[in-house]
DNA sequence: AGAACTGTACTATACATATAACACAGTTAT
DNA sequence: ATAACTGTGTTATATGTATAGTACAGTTCT
């Protein structure tokens, strides 16, 4: 069963984009594998104080988008081909730091500056 | 008066928002100084191809920061106290770059491997 | 004084997000 | 078979974002 025990909701991005993203990101560092069992819809929305809907519509998402298989009345599972992990983390990580290298050449930064203050804030976290 | 070539609007954040990034981006790297004039309203919701509510809502939410003074029938300024251009750059940098390490190290990167990402990513755009 | 600009403030509409409260059909375990 | 779960779908409500259109008051320039 997939557990979502590191799920911190954030703001700025709706809820059910998170949920999408806090899946995607534990199949890019594959710690969910394929035929792994999902907390059903209501349980996911009890454990983490969101409604139902919000938990559907994430899953929906990713069932849309050949990650999850789920049928009336069954349990949902995940379906991760060979290649899905690897396409994940590309798709994961061209988002999550192309848009940050945008912000900081808008800033002005150098490519040195940048990679001091990654250094800086890894390191403090 | 301030300048928005630069500007491209993105998706999955508020237009609004993106405004407000914007110029506090210039005021990070010190392009947007003291007493610079704003784009009216109208002017910059004609710039940008956006609606002047869109472009009210994000020079009222600076207003509110304290970042810029308007009065009715006058042109707008913005208004940078000394402290404001590192107060603003540390801001933009926690929110940015802060993001993208939690992301990384919860994808299970180490350094090094975000050092060769933001390398690569870096010279590619 | 008049024209053209400025900020400000409404109204109405539309869509996305998120909630609550249901209902119904299929599956699983006892 | 029954109970308790599962996925799926509906309705209604609320909020935030973005649009279009309109109006009014103050400022600036000629």
């Amino acid at each position: 069963m997939i557990s979502f025990e590191f799920f911190t909701p954030g703001e700025g991005i709706p809820l059910y984009l998170q949920i999408v993203l806090y899946l995607k990101r534990g199949i890019a560092m594959q710690e969910i594998r394929d035929g792994d069992e999902l907390p059903s819809r209501r349980v996911l929305s009890a454990l983490l104080g969101v409604n139902p809907g919000t938990v559907q519509k994430a899953y929906h998402m990713l069932e849309e988008e050949g990650l999850l298989i789920s049928s009336q009345g069954a349990k949902s599972y995940m379906h991760l081909r060979e290649d899905t992990t690897a396409r994940i983390r590309k798709e994961l990580l061209s988002a999550d730091v192309g848009g940050v290298v945008h912000s900081l050449k808008q800033m002005g930064y150098s490519l040195e500056e940048a990679l001091d203050l990654m250094k800086k804030l890894w390191s403090e976290t």
